[in-house]
Order: C-alpha cells, then sequence, then structure tokens
RNA sequence: GGUCGGAUGGCCGAGUGGCUAGGCACGGGUCUGCAAAACCCUUUACACCGGUUCGAAUCCGGUUCCGACCUCCA
C-alpha cells in the first residue's frame, strides 16, 4: 500500500514493475514523437500529457533525466498502393510547399500545442531528417550480421533469421506463424520484393519523382518507418536506457520491429521498461478522418467545431485527460469536458484560498494525505486517485477556512507545501486563476469591490448588483464571505 | 480470423474478494438583501449466464457487445 518506490506497467513484461534506472541518478526516456504533416489533433495530446507527468514525477523524485521525443519529418508511404507518395510530400504538393516547409510548419504547431499544455521541453528533439547516417549505419549493421538483405534498392528486415536467434513479437504477443497466417488476407503491391511478407523496409528505393530522398550505399532513397527511432534512441540514450514510451497502437508493428532492429543491431532489447497509454474516442468512437471527428487542438481553444459545443482551455483539457488513467481508453465529450472544467476551477480555487488559512490545533492530518497522494503517483502514475486526494484536500481546505475543521501549524504548512506541489509541479497545471500581484487591474477591482460594499450597507442593492454584473460582464466573478469579498478572472 | 484492451450509477471515471473512490449533474438544507461561492445531507452502480466462496464489481468458465492493431498506417 504505502510502497514508497514509483511502479510502472512494462508492456514487455505485462507486468507492473518497481521502476529501477539502469544508471541512478541518470534515467533515460525516448517518446515517440508526430510525424509532422498536420495540425495536431486531439489523439496527439495524450502522449505529451502522460510523458511529462512520467518526466515531472522523476525529476521530483531527483533523477537526471534525459528526456528524448523525436519529430519524424521523413515522409511514410501514405498507403498501401506504394506510388511513390509520402505523407509530407503528398501534403507539400497540396499545399504548394517544400517537403522541408511543411515539417517545419506543423513542428511550429506541435511546439505551440505543446507549451500552451503546459509540456515541460523535450531535452533533445531529434529529426528523422537529421540522422539519416545514423539510420544508413544501423541498416548496414544489420546487413553484416545477416538480419537484412537488399531487394532492388531496397533494404529488408529479415524476421525469419532474426527469430532464428531472437523471438520477434515478444512484445505484442504475436508469433511468426499468426502473422504469415493473417498476411495472405491483403495483397500488397511491392512485396515480391521480400523473402517473406513480414519482413520490412529498413530502406526504401526512391523512384524519380520522390522529392524526400537521400543517397546510400544502396541508391537513391528514404529511410523505413521504424529505424529512426531506433537509430536515435541509440545515438542519444544508449544501446540500452530505461523507458520507451509511446502510444497503444504503435505497439505493433513499430515498437516490435524497433527491437527487432535494436536486438539485431547491438544484441539487447533497446529499453528495459516499455510504457504505453491508450487511445481516445469521441462519443464512443475511434477518432478517423473517414468519420470527420478529429478535432484539432486549436479548434478546442476557439469552440470552434461541430463537436464542440463551446470553447475550452488548455488546462481543462489537460485536467480531462488527467482524470483517466493513462493506460484506459478515455471517452471525449462535451459534458465530460465541462465537468472537468467546474472541478479544476474549483481545484485551483482552493489553491488560492489554501494560503489565506490561519493554524489552530492539532486537527487535520497532511502528512496521511501527502502519503496517500505519492502512493497514488507510484502506483503506476494513478493521476485520477491522485486528483481524488486532492479534492479530499479541497473539502479540508474549504472547511477550515468555514471554522468546521481544524489544522496546526506543521499540517497547515505540509499543507501550504504539497498541495501546489501536486497541482503545479507535477501534475504541471497552471494557476490561471490566481490574480497577479501589483496589478492596476486588481487594485481597481478592489476599489469597485469597496464602493459596492459601501452600497450594500447603505442598502443600496440596486447599485451593489450593477457593479456585480457589469464585472460579471467583463469576466470578473465576484464571491462573497462572511470575510469579505473576493474575485477570481474566467 | 488472430493479438491485445475494454464493458461500473444521469455523464466522466477509480477500484482485484468483505470497509462499497473522486469530479460533474440532479434534489434538499445552512449561509446571503438577492445571487454566486462555500459548507452539510442525499441519489447505491458494476453487460449477461453459470460456478467457487460464509461473502464477488473484484476469482473461474461461457456468452454478448465495443475499441485498437494485424507489415510501411501515426
Amino acid at each position: 500500500m504505502s510502497s514508497s518506490k514509483l511502479n510502472i506497467y512494462n508492456t514487455l513484461t505485462r507486468k507492473t514493475e518497481v521502476f529501477e534506472p539502469i544508471a541512478a541518478p541518470f534515467v533515460g526516456i525516448y517518446l515517440c514523437g508526430p510525424t509532422v504533416y498536420g495540425e495536431p489533433h486531439l489523439g496527439h495530446v495524450r502522449g505529451p500529457v502522460t510523458f511529462d507527468i512520467l518526466n515531472r514525477y522523476l525529476l521530483h523524485l531527483g533523477y537526471k533525466v534525459r528526456f528524448v521525443r523525436n519529430i519524424t519529418d521523413v515522409g511514410h508511404l501514405t498507403d498501401d498502393s506504394d506510388d511513390g507518395d509520402d505523407k509530407i510530400l503528398k501534403k507539400a504538393i497540396l499545399e504548394k510547399l517544400e517537403p522541408m516547409e511543411i515539417a517545419q510548419k506543423y513542428t511550429y504547431s506541435y511546439h505551440s500545442m505543446l507549451n500552451s499544455l503546459n509540456v515541460l521541453p523535450a531535452g533533445i528533439e531529434p529529426r528523422a531528417s537529421g540522422h539519416i547516417i545514423e539510420q544508413i549505419s544501423m541498416i548496414e549493421t544489420l546487413i553484416e550480421k545477416g538480419y537484412a538483405y537488399e531487394s532492388h534498392g531496397s533494404v529488408y528486415f529479415d524476421v525469419s533469421a532474426y527469430s532464428k536467434n531472437y523471438q520477434y513479437g515478444e512484445l505484442s504477443g504475436r508469433i511468426t506463424e499468426e502473422l504469415l497466417a493473417g498476411s495472405s488476407r491483403r495483397t500488397l503491391e511491392g512485396q515480391e520484393e521480400k523473402r517473406s511478407p513480414n519482413d520490412f523496409a529498413l530502406w526504401k528505393k526512391a523512384d524519380k519523382n520522390h522529392i524526400m530522398k537521400w543517397p546510400s550505399p544502396w541508391g537513391e532513397g528514404f529511410p523505413g518507418w521504424h529505424i529512426e527511432c531506433s537509430a536515435m534512441s541509440k545515438k542519444y540514450l544508449g544501446e540500452q536506457f530505461d523507458i520507451h514510451g509511446g502510444g497503444m497502437d504503435l505497439l505493433f508493428p513499430h515498437h516490435e520491429s524497433e527491437i527487432a532492429q535494436s536486438k539485431g543491431c547491438t544484441g539487447h532489447t533497446p529499453a528495459k521498461y516499455w510504457v504505453h497509454h491508450n487511445m481516445i474516442t469521441i462519443n464512443g468512437q475511434k477518432m478517423a478522418k473517414s468519420l470527420n471527428n478529429g478535432i484539432l487542438v486549436k479548434d478546442f481553444f476557439t469552440g470552434n467545431h461541430p463537436l464542440l459545443e463551446r470553447a475550452y482551455s488548455p488546462m481543462n483539457l489537460k485536467f480531462f485527460i488527467l482524470q483517466a488513467h493513462y493506460r484506459g481508453t478515455l471517452d471525449f465529450s462535451n459534458e465530460a469536458l465541462q465537468a472537468a472544467d467546474k472541478g479544476l476551477e474549483r481545484l485551483i480555487t482552493a489553491m488560492n484560498t489554501l494560503q489565506e488559512l490561519k493554524p489552530s490545533r492539532k486537527g487535520w492530518n497532511a502528512d496521511l494525505w501527502k502519503q496517500k497522494c505519492y502512493d497514488a503517483l507510484n502506483d503506476d502514475l494513478n493521476t485520477p486517485i491522485l486528483i481524488a486526494h486532492l479534492f479530499d484536500a479541497v473539502k479540508a481546505i474549504n472547511s477550515i477556512k468555514a471554522g468546521l475543521e481544524i489544522i496546526d501549524e506543521s499540517d497547515l504548512d505540509s499543507l501550504k507545501k504539497h498541495f501546489p506541489l501536486f497541482v503545479t509541479d507535477i501534475l504541471g497545471l497552471q494557476n490561471t486563476a490566481m490574480p497577479s500581484a501589483n496589478n492596476k487591474e486588481n487594485e481597481l477591482i478592489e476599489l469597485l469591490i469597496h464602493l459596492r460594499a459601501k452600497a450594500k450597507t447603505e442598502k443600496n442593492y440596486a447599485l451593489s448588483d450593477e457593479i456585480r454584473n457589469q464585472l460579471s460582464n467583463l469576466g470578473i466573478e465576484l464571491k462573497d464571505s462572511k470575510e469579505g469579498t473576493t474575485f477570481s478572472k474566467k
């Protein structure tokens, strides 16, 4: 129960394990980042937010974290027909831009999104296009070791050769025979180049129309989808590092193939812990372009989308995500988002109220509460449980303020220290409601509050209500209490 | 067809054998000039069918439904 160590679910072992870094206090994390060919959508939010909590918590625990999140700017093939287009190239033709312009444009969009969500920047953010040499070098090693072969200017990973020494499918639980059986259901072009349908491309020959291509020992071409992550994680985190993260949709074939490439190349599994977050659904349905329910992240902030009843702030969206455990699917709906918004406001208001609290006698136990919060985090980053405990503290804070609960000085000090720690430092929620100090606007509001109080004592309720309503129209809400009137800005 | 993950009260979501989270919404109350905020009370759920057990949302077997992935698709 009160396990003092972080436990994390490892997809590789299918068990929750105690997190033990390979070389403490250093921790290496590699997170699969986006392919930058479009505006970030709702599905892009969960990964960065989830792993930001992990990053922040490990930093809080005192680890020296190297956080690597790649940007994929080498397009991958658009569809099975393999007509030579790739995602970035295709988008480039549509927008009449250079492929690199597309990648740059949407990298900015991605960063802007992360910034608004208060996600800590990655320590290293390598681009696939900047690591062609490393990828080629890794492919050469794989060929030397007999785990890859060239065919018509392309290079493929030889799954059956690999399977003689290792187990392809250890991560996703698939076995090669079943993969073969499944593949017979589909007919793909370009398969004749491969020795087996299970084999996947490490390097793909580019035809003459292909813009994004690089010279290689096998001619002009571009790297396969999986090799970039193997090459870049190895370069920046070493042959073995602590945590490799990504969405569950990447489990197969991407991460499976990454393991195979790295193992074939270096002889060992690249990451000790494989951590996967689950997907987001919209009104119970998956997000897909064909269903026309892919909401862009910027649409949430403007409310400009048919599925959105109103705008939702970045912190609203983030809090909504954190109220679910990262390994479960999360269903989006307007109702759920609005519920999260109300809850978040209560949480932030209580955090501000906390600063005004005065101690009295021994009462509410802050240390017991604090331990429960840590236990929740240690239990596979159980943010919904942590948030439930935070609301217990909210209740305590409000009760203390109302004189219905008491707290002594040391418990109050602990609460004042740890409540903001969990809310802002670890969950990374920003205190947007906190009125900034030394601000003329705040002084003016205080002046109006004073005038309203005067009107109230004179029983001039028409005037006092007008002040309240006019301020409300400006997005400033007044809250009366026995101690006086406070305000919050929307 | 295969692999993996789900099905919890009006909504969202925790919870792996008894103590039956949390948020939001609803209803009642306290406070208030009124309202808001705050506080108190309230609403007892676990897809279905069997089984194990003194006792199951939680374990076992079966069924139904849903989602992701199944080779260049992030």
